[in-house]
Formats: structure tokens, sequence, C-alpha cells
RNA sequence: GGGCGGAUAGUUCAGUGGGAGAACGUCUGCUUGACGCGCAGAAGGUCGAAGGUUCAAUUCCUUCUCCGCCCACCA
């Protein structure tokens, strides 16, 4: 025996997970090698924010990812798993300049470049966190392929993909109406912004005729807006305001003359049926105001506040304490009828909850409508497939009512818009490299374009611009399209579907062939983990104290893909405990195996009824575990791993393995030692891409000197192992085990009293497995079994059982309490009764036998033989009992 | 206003056109030579409601109820 009885009762993950990620990454094993040999398999890795700390969502997406990848990699595929870094905008840039806050200074003291200078500084110093912790978690990526949003490659993509974009007119610059987050002070893209359902009021204000005496009463949610207006639109089809248009209103407080049009956008049954028209600050007046040519009148400004358009009287006041005042003056005028209370949608940032205020403004656009098309018929001819199925709708309805990208971003952290603008000419020149003068004009006051790229833009390159692209690379060619994309179902839209439309237009092919889609992970009520709510776990800390395998295990467990996992300790507790049993039951085989691996190889003609049933059940392992695998079922996958682990391996096998080992004879105990390291290596190997700090190391213990198991192969598929004889036969002595133990429990049968069980076996079958395995029974029931064909004399001071065909009579003597007995004997009874009606009332039914399947009636006649026999059997027994 | 997901044991969740499952919790035993992060045994469910299809529905279809989410320019 080696040094393996060193092994202590508890798996200590904190004394092993630095240790084995070491080993691997050093050892190289996370390496992608073009390899035209073996076929590819890549991932890239969905991109976390620099600034970010690993968060569950992460453990639960780099889990499913490390899961798939170590799987392909065992398999023999050559494996890519590409990670990376966002620079993510907006979130560094605040974060960077809070920090300068505490100093004093915001980015404008320090200018463009020395701010850009302290943020590179900032992601050198704390960009590196989340990726670290990556590695806690075990992730397997190929850390040598690391890749930023703003290295110098994926810049080029970014100025690449914005030339060509620019050069057939699908990017363009244009005035149009855009969300502004006054907080961030930057425009958003329409998906950045959170409609979220608000208390709010309904103002009802008369706006009066220019001629004559009366008014029209008109409704809004933001009177504020009302100093921009520009006309009153009434639906043409609407009786009441018929003789209106085309009248003249005088706007209150502005004293602007406003037109009174006619446009079908107009609900006539909301509010009053008069829209009051405000251009400049509400999408749906914006595009009013094409159709009629109305003046668009800036009166809300970048920071919030209101523009001196918006007159003396408000001009800098912010834009709720702009409300509230002309609220009072319409009072104070009498215009103000009534305030009615309204729950309506509020648009507010993404980002920071701030209330967008649409606003007019120049911005660059991507014209969506010619690259949506090509990305819709990808998904409609599966070229791109979702798991689960469902999210190709939700993306195809996103992709059809798609509306024009605003790429530009307020910002200075970023990839800044390759476009150099004139003030002398007014040409706009976009250009790979920095442009010197103007190309129309000669003038040498160019300019570039101060924006930046909406983050998402590089993102969406990521699965290609990651590879190399745009320079033809080995990487490229061979890992493109990557093989799955493995994200959760949030970002769809921000992201999946942006990376699907940019491949199909700069690749020419999907960017993966599958997007395996995951829910999000919610706290123990139900809610979305937030920083807001503090209702977040971190992951190192379950780390810390369960081990990432636990945390790993856990997530895969909890999660059927699409649909969000809540999060609960106790499921914690649950996965390291089986960890913990894998841990022990490998103890167990290690203190028994010992070290003379070249003698174990063993006749399968030796092989005993429970290493053939073990057998078979591995190799059903095997085969259900990648099955599962195959169709991203990973939950399913763990879960008949820890089946099979504790029910069959650790609570059956190992038990059924003791009397050889202990006490059997040499050549007994070598064929139970071969059988054990075949089903623990194996099971080994099915486990690790789930928990593979906690394989890895047992798998050194039992195989020193080996490879790691991270670049061991999968278990192939043995039919050989598959034995249905072996099965069935097995199910017949584990029914027989459990009816006694359920009698010696029943019965109070102290565990130190072993029993004189008396089977009764009148089928000549089942009478020799029974005689065969007769020490298994002895063994795991606690007794000593004598089996007869038939039983002249049957005692009375005994209890008794029925199992797959075989009376069990368990002889207590005095101990035996024959109320108690027979209490027993009635319930079972009964519950045979109930079972033996149902099954006899459907072969009764005329239908059931004629229309059925063969083996459906089969297999219920022949419950039915069983059911009658048992109930044949007990009602005997009771009877003796009188 | 559309769309999607969930509703199954006390709790959290799997699952299936033909005998309702797991984990946790509960109850009863147990210093059984791997493990008390354990072993053995047990209790506990008209599978949200009503219709329909079928020989057979917890599973498929329709409607409804409740919870959650997403999308949407009724101010």
């Amino acid at each position: 025996m080696s040094g393996n009885k060193m092994l202590p009762p508890a798996y200590n993950p904190k004394l092993v997970e630095e240790k084995w990620y070491r080993v691997w990454e050093e050892g190289g094993y996370f390496r992608a090698e073009v390899d035209p040999a073996k076929k590819p398999f890549c991932i890239v890795m969905p991109p976390p924010n620099v600034t970010g700390e690993l968060h569950m969502g992460h453990a639960l997406n780099n889990t499913l990812q490390d899961v798939l990848v170590r799987w392909r990699r065992m398999q023999g595929y050559s494996v890519l798993w590409l990670p990376g870094t966002d620079h993510a905008g907006i979130a560094t840039q605040a974060r960077v300049e809070a920090m300068l806050a505490k100093e004093g200074l915001s980015r404008f003291d320090l200018g463009r470049e020395k701010f850009l200078e302290r943020v590179w500084a900032w992601k050198e110093k704390y960009g590196n966190t989340i990726t670290m912790q990556l590695r806690r978690l075990g992730a397997s990526c190929d850390w040598e392929r690391e890749r930023f949003t703003m290295d110098e490659g994926c810049s080029e993509a970014v100025k690449e993909v914005f030339l060509r974009l620019y050069e057939c007119g699908l990017i363009y610059r244009d005035n149009y109406i855009v969300n502004w987050c006054p907080h961030c002070r930057t425009v958003i893209s329409d998906i950045e912004v959170e409609h979220k359902e608000t208390a709010g009021h309904l103002y009802y204000i008369k706006y009066p005729f220019k001629e004559g005496n009366g008014y029209v009463l008109i409704a809004t949610t933001r009177p504020e807006t009302m100093l921009g207006d520009t006309a009153v639109a009434v639906n043409p089809a609407d009786e009441r305001f018929r003789d209106l248009i085309g009248k003249t209103l005088i706007l209150p407080l502005v004293q602007r003359e406003l037109p009174v049009i006619a446009d079908d956008y107009v609900e006539m049954e909301f509010g009053t049926g008069a829209l009051k028209v405000t251009p400049g600050h509400d999408p749906n007046d914006f595009e009013i105001g094409r159709r009629h040519n109305l003046p668009s009148v800036q009166v809300i400004g970048p920071d919030g506040r209101m523009t001196p358009e918006a007159g003396v009287r408000y001009a800098g006041l912010d834009r709720w304490e702009c409300r509230k005042l002309v609220i009072e003056d319409l009072q104070r005028e009498g215009l103000l009828v009534k305030i009615e209370d309204l729950s309506h949608a509020v648009g507010r940032c993404y980002r920071c909850d701030t209330v967008i205020e649409p606003t007019v403004s120049k911005q660059w656009f991507v014209r969506m409508k010619p690259l949506a098309e090509p990305a819709i018929r990808a998904a409609e001819d599966k070229r791109v497939v979702f798991i689960p199925e469902r999210f190709t709708k939700i993306y195809l309805n996103w992709l059809e009512n798609i509306r024009d990208w605003c790429i530009s971003r307020q910002l200075w952290w970023g990839h800044r818009i390759p476009v150099w603008h004139c003030p002398d000419c007014g040409e706009s020149t976009a250009s790979r490299g920095e442009v010197e003068r103007c190309p129309r004009c000669g003038s040498e006051r160019v300019e570039q374009d101060p924006d930046v790229l909406d983050t998402w833009f590089s993102s969406a390159l990521w699965p290609f611009s990651t590879l190399g692209w745009p320079k033809e690379t080995a990487d490229l060619s061979y890992f493109y399209p990557t093989s799955v994309l493995v994200t959760a179902r949030d970002i769809i839209f921000f992201w999946v579907a942006r990376m699907i439309f940019m491949a199909l237009a700069f690749m020419d092919d999907v960017p993966f062939r599958e997007v395996f889609i995951h829910g999000l992970v919610l706290d123990a009520l139900g809610r979305k983990m937030s920083k807001s709510l503090g209702n977040g776990v971190d992951p190192i800390d379950v780390i810390e104290s369960h081990g990432a395998d636990s945390l790993r295990f856990m997530l895969v467990t909890g999660n059927t893909s699409g649909n969000d996992l809540r999060f609960h300790f106790e499921r914690l507790d649950g996965a390291r405990n089986f960890i913990n049993k894998l841990w022990n039951a490998s103890r167990f085989a290690l203190m028994n195996l010992g070290d003379d691996r070249a003698m174990e190889q063993v006749d399968r003609s030796k092989y005993e009824l429970v290493d053939r049933w073990i057998l078979s059940r591995y190799h059903r392992a095997v085969r259900k575990t990648s099955e599962c695998l195959d169709l991203y079922d990973l939950g399913e996958a763990a879960r008949v791993l820890y089946d099979f682990v504790w029910d069959e391996f650790c609570d059956w096998y190992i038990e059924l393995v003791k009397p050889r080992l202990y006490r059997g004879t040499p050549r007994e105990a070598a064929v139970a030692r071969a059988v054990l390291r075949k089903v623990l290596g194996g099971t080994l190997r099915l486990l690790h891409p789930f928990v593979p700090f906690v394989t890895e190391d047992i798998w050194h213990h039992l195989e020193p000197g080996a490879a790691p198991l991270i670049a061991q192969c999968w278990p192939g598929d043995e039919p050989e192992l598959a034995d249905p004889a072996a099965e069935e036969e097995m199910a017949v002595l584990m029914e027989i085990i459990r009816s006694v133990r359920h009698i010696r429990a029943e019965m109070k049968v102290p565990p130190g009293r072993r029993a004189a069980v008396v089977l009764v076996a009148p089928e000549e079958k089942v009478r020799q497995v029974i005689e065969q395995n007769k020490r298994y029974i002895e063994e795991l029931a606690a007794g000593t079994v004598s089996v007869a064909r038939e039983l002249a004399v049957k005692p009375a001071q005994a209890a008794h059982a029925v199992a797959a065909g075989v009376e069990i009579l368990v002889p207590l003597g005095g101990l035996i309490d024959i109320d108690k007995e027979r209490a027993r004997l009635v319930k079972e009874l009964d519950t045979v009764l109930n079972e033996l009606s149902r099954v006899e009332g459907k072969l009764r039914n005329a239908g059931f036998l004629s229309k059925a399947p063969a083996e459906v009636v089969a297999k219920e006649r022949e419950r039915q033989a069983e059911l009658t026999q048992k109930r044949d059997s007990l009602a005997a027994r009771l009877k003796m009992f009188g």
C-alpha cells in the first residue's frame, strides 16, 4: 500500500485548487493549437467589463463554457476558449472620473489626452481583477490569446468595419431625436433605455385661440416640454376638432403661435384627443414635426436644465423644478384645468437610471435594415441555432422591427470615430490614418470627430476581431466560425444579434453555429442580484467557503437552459457534500487498490454479477452523460452523474465489493479491485468537466505519474459493458435486500442482531441467482440467508414480505409484535390491491388491448401476475394471524 | 397592447403520452474497518382550474387564474 492512506477524510479545496490550476496553465493544457488533424472547437468568451468583479452571472456563464470546453478537449478536439475583457465605455470612464473627483478634478481639467492616460493606467492596474477571479473558478481558457476590445488588433477591426460601412453608406450622420442621458451626458441607443412603469400625472392645459375666445384643451405628462411646443395635432377623423384644423393657438407662458394640424398618429380616445407637439423633445412629435415641417425648439439642455430658448423665467432651471414652476404659472393664469393620476412607462438610462431626455442632436447611425435582413435569414435557415429554440423568436422579432442604431457616444474612453471634419468647407473625411488637411479645400484646421463609438460596436466584432481579422490569420481560418456562444438571455439584442449581422457582413458567415442561452442568477427570493439591493452573493466568498467545484456543480445542476436560477446556500452544501462523497469513495478505493496496477488486468469471465451490474450501469452513465452534453443539457448530465456516483457506485457497489476485498480470496479481491479501478477512473473523467479540481486531485492519487486528467480522453462508448441480464438479476437482489432492511427497521430488530432470513423462491432461475449471491444479501441486510423452493411449514413468529416474486420470511422469535406485523401486512396488501385493481381495469378495457402497443400490454400483464402473487402471499400470511 | 417563462412533496426544483422523482427539511434507528459533509428505513403530492384530443393526459390542444420576465413612440 502506498501513501494513499494519507488522504484526509474530508476534501479540502483550499489545499489543491491553486496547485492544479498552476499545473494546467503552466503545463500549457489551455493552449489552443491549429491542428489540421483535429477538429476545431472554439468558444469566444463574452468579455466581462474591465471594471468588473466576478458576480454570480459570470460564474454561471463561465462554468457552462468551461464544462463544454473541457469536455470537447477530452473528446480530442483542438479547443480554443478565447478570453478577454471589454473596455466598457461609460462604466470605466465613470469609474476614473469618480477617482479624479476625489482629487477635486474633472476630466475637462486634464484634457482628453491626459485623461485617457489616466484611464489606461487604471486599466493596467485594475483591469485584470476579473481574469484572476476567472482563474479561481477553474476557467480553462487560453490566456495567451487574451484580448481587449481596445487593443491594437480590435481597434484595427473597429476602424476597418466603420470605414467599410461608411463607404457603402450604411453609416451616416444626421440630426435626429435621440435618447439623451443628462447624467452620463451622452446619447445612448434605443436598447440602452429601460422603460419602467412609473406613477405620474396627466395635466390638462388650456391653449387659447389666437382669435376670439375659447381654447383647445390638451393633456400632457410632461408640462415643462410645452415651452418647446410648435403645434397642436388632432386626428383628421375626429369630428370634434374638424373645424379647428388650420386655426392658430397661442402657447401659454411663451405666447408662441401654434398651428392646429391634423395627423393620424393622434389617438382620439387618449386624453382630450388634442396633442401638443414638441418635436425637440419627443420621438413621436419629432416624426410629426418632420411630416409637417414644424420647427423644433430645444428647451432642455444636455445637463437636464432649461435652455435660454425656454425663456428667461425658466432658463437654467432643472427640468423637474421647471415642471413645478410651469404648473404654478399655469394655475395662476387659470389655464390648468385638472391633474389626473396616470401610470405610464418612463424611459431611464440602463446605467444610471436617470430619466432619459429625448433630444434632437447630430449623431452617427448605422442603417440597420440591410444588415438585419441576412441576420434574419441566418436564423430562419438554422445556420445559427438558439438553445433553447424559443429564443429564436425573440431574436427575429427584434431584428424585424429594428430601427437605426445610434453608435456615437459623447465620451472620451472608447474607439474614436475615424472621421475628420473641416470647419472651413464642411467636408467630413473618413480615414484609417490621421488626416492632416482637408482633401477638399486643403484646410489644415481639420479636426477628428470628438465622439467615440458605442462599446457594443467593438463587441459586435469580437468573434472575428479576436481571431485576427482583418488579417487573414491561421486562427481565423481554422477556428472561425466559432462553435457556440454561451451567454445570458439579457444580452441577445445588445450583443448576440449584432455579432451575427456584423459577421455576416464582414466574414460572409455566421460568427457561431449555436447560441446556448442561460438564465439569470436570482437571489433566494427570486430577485435579480444587484448592487443597489445588496443581495448579491460573491462567487469568491463561495469559493473560499465551499470550493470552486461546489460552486460550479451547484450552478450546473440547478440550471435548465434558458431558465433563471435561484441561489440557495443549502444547495451549495449539497454540492459540497457530493464532492466530499466522491472524495471518500475514492479514498476507499485508494485504500484498497494498492499499487499493483499491472496485476489488475482481469479476465472478464471472472466478473461476478455485481461487477457486471456496475459496469453496465457505468456504461449507461457514460452514454447518458455524453448524450446530455451533446444536447446542451448540462444540468441533466450532472444529475445523472450525481445519481450514479452516490446511489449506484457508493451506496451499492462499494458495499457489495467489501466482502471480497476484506474476506475474499486473493483472486476474488483482484477482480473486485480491477472493476473498482475501472469504474472510478471512468467516473473521474466524466465528472472532470464539472468539478475539475477534485477530480484532478484524485486522479493523481489513483494514477500517479500519469498525464493530468484535463488531458485524458473522454470515456468512449463500450457497448460490451451493457448487460441487461445482470441489471435484471441485480434488481432482484436489491429488492430483496431492501425488503429485509425494511422489515428490520419496522420491526425494530437491533442492528447488531443477525436475522435468519428465509427466502422462498419457486422459480428456478431466481433461486439460482440468490444462491450464487447469498453472501451479498447476508452482508448488506445483516443476516444469514437460506433459500428454498417451497416451505411446508412457515414459521409464525416471522415478519413477511414479497419482493420480485420471492417470499421473504424473517423469523423474529419472541420479538415479533403480532399486531404490528398484522398492521404492516394490511397496509402492504392495501397498496397491492389498489394497484392491482388499476392494472386489471386497464386489462379489461377492450380499447386498451386493441390499441395500445403490444409491449405496453405485455408489461401490464406481467405486473398483474406479479401483483396477484404478492396479493395471494400477503393474504395467506394474514390468514395465519387469524 | 403584444410575446415568453413558471405553477409538481413543507421548501427549492427536475421529469414524463402508459406504475409520480431528487435535494433540503421532517420522523425512526445506527461509534456498520471511505465518508455523520455519513449509513439504513419512513412519512409526505386529486402534478394551478375547467374543457378537449386519446384505449390512456401531470405530460398534447384550447380557455382561464395567479406569479415573474421581455418587447412596444397612446401624449
